[in-house]
DNA sequence: AAAATTTTTATAAACGTTTATATGTAACTT
DNA sequence: AAGTTACATATAAACGTTTATAAAAATTTT
């Protein structure tokens, strides 16, 4: 019972041309001088047969998809979750559809899903590259596929890119704790080969420089991206055993899981321990103490993300712009920096 | 620099016609019995041209496009980003992408998304229909387009579903209250007009019955979709007031956003008030008092999900076997239910 | 009434594939 | 040497559109 119907049963219900059909329905009629009553023949009949135009044939015609694609670290991060949310809005704005995929920070996954994509699924991309991406990047690059990168930087030339500004997300979240009067704050961050993992790695430590504290390296750990809890768990009762008396978490993942910790070492967040992290899941506001939060303006991200990528498709740079946006973060500070 | 090579390039670069080259690119040298020097000729060259194929192309000579739409209520939402994490995961297994749409819910939107989609794009659907879809859905059924139902239920013979077992789910969440002898025990649902959350209330109203419980109608609250903080607040300010001993919250943002409620007001989960809630956002675990969670299956209701879709595609149920799948959910009682 | 112009519609090629069918050799039978 | 078979490759149509170009019909001009 597929009555899917095509615009030669159009043209052959009515005796005419495709071409006629097409025009008609593209609304070429005044245009291609198409008499009135012709007009509105086929528009009956077209919508007696439900027609609706097949999109990959329109697609594969125009050498356009009206297609996104969107690869994030992981959809069920609540960061990407919003970020894809609001993505996808943005995207309908311009009549374009998202197609997602989640590269789990994973060199070959990302490359595989970029690879499938690449060729005529999607007319762009907004991607968060992984670590050891610049290949991948460069070579769409050369195929001269447009896309932008979030979240992260990448130190590829000629890149459209979104961002915050980490650095100085860092410095003014470390510079907060220590007008709270902490003395001994450790970070904990995952792989720093992740540049913005970085950036926030150093927007902290120029803040205890620029402070005139010591660096107590001991005290600034590197987890790797399995996020496995009894790992963060040591991390975290060394930091403790090592008189920290406050944590910056640099990812949600590592803020929540943190305090899963925190909780079950029964440490007294308020009192004795200060603690803010990157992003504000929900949890940070429910949590036993409520826990301030770096918080990235995920729907102007999108929004730009999404403005570059169409003005990219559509060749309003002449190749001759490069956008690289850089956002401020605002904070929410709760009992867990008093 | 598009360096988009097509069959076409590499026929003419060697000589020879399109479909030779596309018999060697798809593995069927053997079987159309071409030279081993010809398909290691073909091989080179396009491997030297740097040839992908193009979907576009394949899926409009095919009638398939290899990707499945998932149209979701709120993917910002934790529930529909595992979801769709899970479901991205496993398509990926029937080397399927997932094209995304949110319907917030709202029936136009969602019957846009859906328009928008069916045309070539997609294969087939997994879809959660909000409220009144059923016109949306029977059309579905009449153009033959595959499609899962996965969350909620219809009232619509021969659709395939995947989704839990309320009734029950809540019946024992309910027993479990019970046996910790709670004797006032609320609900908080939004509207029961969608009618897996209808079930929800049943199961709960059922489990009272059956344990000779009378029912309290002024402590079951009915709150819209439009998650308004202040209303929550009205409905469980008048709960307490009402001498409940217990919350049953019937989705997870109802349960997250009535934890930050009853932390607002001081309420002692523990001893005052019982609480458990529906899904198992990161919160429930890290609150003042972690709360007690229905946990969905949400692997396996995935998995489901997208081999019956993938049957459907593949016609392998012959239009005579339809699923309706029911799963159990599981329990994690925390310090709320004590 | 023929020519020119305008209006209306049709033809055909193209997008990049796949695939049924056809064709042209070479090798083997008889 | 003619017929048969096997092998290797080519032709052409198709998927559903769009669009440049051609053509036919109607109208106006000369």
């Amino acid at each position: 019972m597929q009555n899917k119907s095509t615009i030669k049963d159009i043209a052959k219900q009515l005796g005419v041309s495709t071409s006629l059909v097409s025009f008609v329905l593209n609304g070429k009629s005044k245009e291609k001088r198409i008499s009135d009553e012709m007009t509105a023949k086929v528009l009956k009949v077209a919508k007696k047969m439900n027609y609706t135009p097949n999109y990959l044939a329109k697609s594969l015609r125009h050498g356009k998809s009206r297609t996104l694609g969107l690869i994030v670290a992981d959809i069920s991060n609540p960061f990407f979750a919003n970020l894809t949310r609001h993505i996808e809005i943005e995207a309908f704005k311009y009549n374009y559809h998202v197609i997602l995929g989640n590269s789990d920070e994973n060199l070959s996954k990302f490359s595989n899903q970029l690879k499938v994509l690449k060729n005529g699924q999607v007319d762009g991309f907004i991607i968060t590259p992984p670590h050891g991406s610049e290949k991948e990047i460069i070579e769409l690059q050369e195929q001269n596929i447009p896309f932008v990168i979030i979240d992260r930087i990448f130190n590829i030339p000629n890149t459209h890119s979104v961002m915050i500004d980490n650095h100085k997300a860092s410095y003014k979240a470390t510079e907060r704790l220590l007008a709270n009067n902490r003395k001994n704050i450790a970070l904990i961050n995952i792989i720093p080969e992740l540049i913005h993992m970085k950036q926030r790695e150093d927007g902290f430590l120029d803040a205890l420089k620029d402070n005139g504290i010591p660096i107590n390296h001991s005290i600034i750990k590197h987890l790797d991206f399995s996020h496995q809890k009894d790992v963060l768990m040591e991390a975290i009762k060394d930091v403790i055993q090592k008189q920290a008396d406050a944590i910056l978490f640099t990812t949600n993942k590592l803020g929540l899981m943190g305090v899963e910790c925190l909780k079950e070492l029964n440490v007294d967040i308020s009192n004795k321990m200060s603690v803010i992290s990157y992003d504000d899941p929900i949890a940070f506001k429910v949590s036993y103490t409520p826990i301030s939060a770096i918080v990235q303006p995920i729907e102007q991200m999108s929004k730009d993300a999404v403005r570059i990528l169409m003005n990219t498709i559509e060749n309003k740079y002449n190749g001759d712009i490069i956008e690289n946006i850089e956002l401020d973060v605002d904070f929410i500070f709760r009992a867990s920096c008093k």
